[in-house]
DNA sequence: ATAAAAATACCCATGTTTGGGTATTTTTTT
DNA sequence: AAAAAAATACCCAAACATGGGTATTTTTAT
């Protein structure tokens, strides 16, 4: 889907060739080795292997394969371990196409592209860390799991109105929109035991 | 949390020894390497190396340590990766913490063990497999990145009620309770990209 | 000790999802 | 051509979540 429209997008520059994709990092190393791309999009989540081990060994194995990390969210500490795989360069799946052909070409050049809506300076993005508060943290991990208000409610021994609470404060913190991508978040922050 | 309560569970045996537990792929394999447990009970959905990935290797690498698969859902596809990637054993999240120490010691035995609500007989089996009709699974890509029934039916130029009826049919079909859970099986099933 | 931050819990109106239906049209299979 | 399955879409009431507040208590930091 997100992919399809990538595609069709970049198809119509002439100076980037679409090589193909992969739905998990082990894949991808296959795709890689087999077609050796100047640049990979890579996501950090994924099943198999995550984005993270796989650029690890894309960059290590492939050095001229360079590497563009693509999240769902602004989550700094995961950009940090792309950073440290071998990621040249970050963006968001809510960034503009033409962000993302920006960053392909910048890469591609050998330079380094990072989202302009992040990591701006470095206040923001310690300000950005610890966004949570411990107990904020504690019901999003139960949000991972799938579970209701309600339910997290019945764990944790408080109101149900206090969970609403926490999970409001989180959602406008995040600057997120509703409860799929509450726990889309939860998920990809690795809550999820 | 849940790998407290096996813990705890676990440690008033004394057959049993709890030897530590891993919350992703990589760490597992490193607690594998330094004890060489008997028995590892490995989640498939985890963060660096899923839990397929994850038991290859350790059925590779330490034949000594045989592997139970542990996961949320019954997803018959995933159940059997981990079986061919060599796991003994398989149960459910929602398996009893007896269950847990039957398998534990059925497989320590050289057994093997399969949660008894699942692979009763290969008819069972192959009906779970197509459970979900094409459009539903159309509709479970969307929900796996975290929109809502709104959102859904704006893509699809469908309806907003033709969606939440899917959304309804699927719920009932894989006996789950509330989006959330949905959500998190959409992700599980990898259906998230 | 005092100020700031976090956790607790509720009010309200609005909107969304659930779970129980039913029903029509389109597509696929026999 | 007829039967079965899938996709479409709606009704309804109950439950749940959102987003806007406010307010009290508890914990942490100065």
């Amino acid at each position: 889907a997100l992919i399809d429209g990538i595609k069709l997008y970049v198809q119509y520059e002439d100076d980037i060739g679409f090589m193909g994709f992969a739905n998990n990092g082990r894949d991808l190393l296959d795709l890689v080795a087999r077609k050796s791309p100047d640049v990979v999009i890579c996501d950090i989540r994924m099943p198999i292997m995550d984005g993270i081990e796989a650029t690890r060994l894309i960059t290590k194995n492939y050095p001229r394969t360079r590497v563009i990390a693509f999240t769902m969210f602004d989550q700094d500490d995961a950009v940090q371990e792309m950073l440290r795989a071998g990621a040249k360069g970050y963006i968001l799946k809510n960034s503009s196409l033409k962000e993302l052909l920006n960053a392909i070409r910048r890469v591609a050049a050998g330079e380094e592209y990072y989202d302009a809506t992040i990591v701006p300076n470095k206040s923001a993005k310690t300000t950005r860390d610890n966004i949570l508060t411990p107990r904020q943290i504690d019901i999003l991990k139960l949000v991972a799991l799938g579970k209701s208000n309600q339910e997290i409610a019945d764990v944790l021994f408080i109101g149900k109105t206090t969970v609403e609470t926490h999970r409001k404060n989180m959602i406008r913190a995040l600057n997120l929109h509703g409860a799929g991508e509450l726990l889309r978040y939860a998920l990809e922050k690795k809550y999820d035991y």
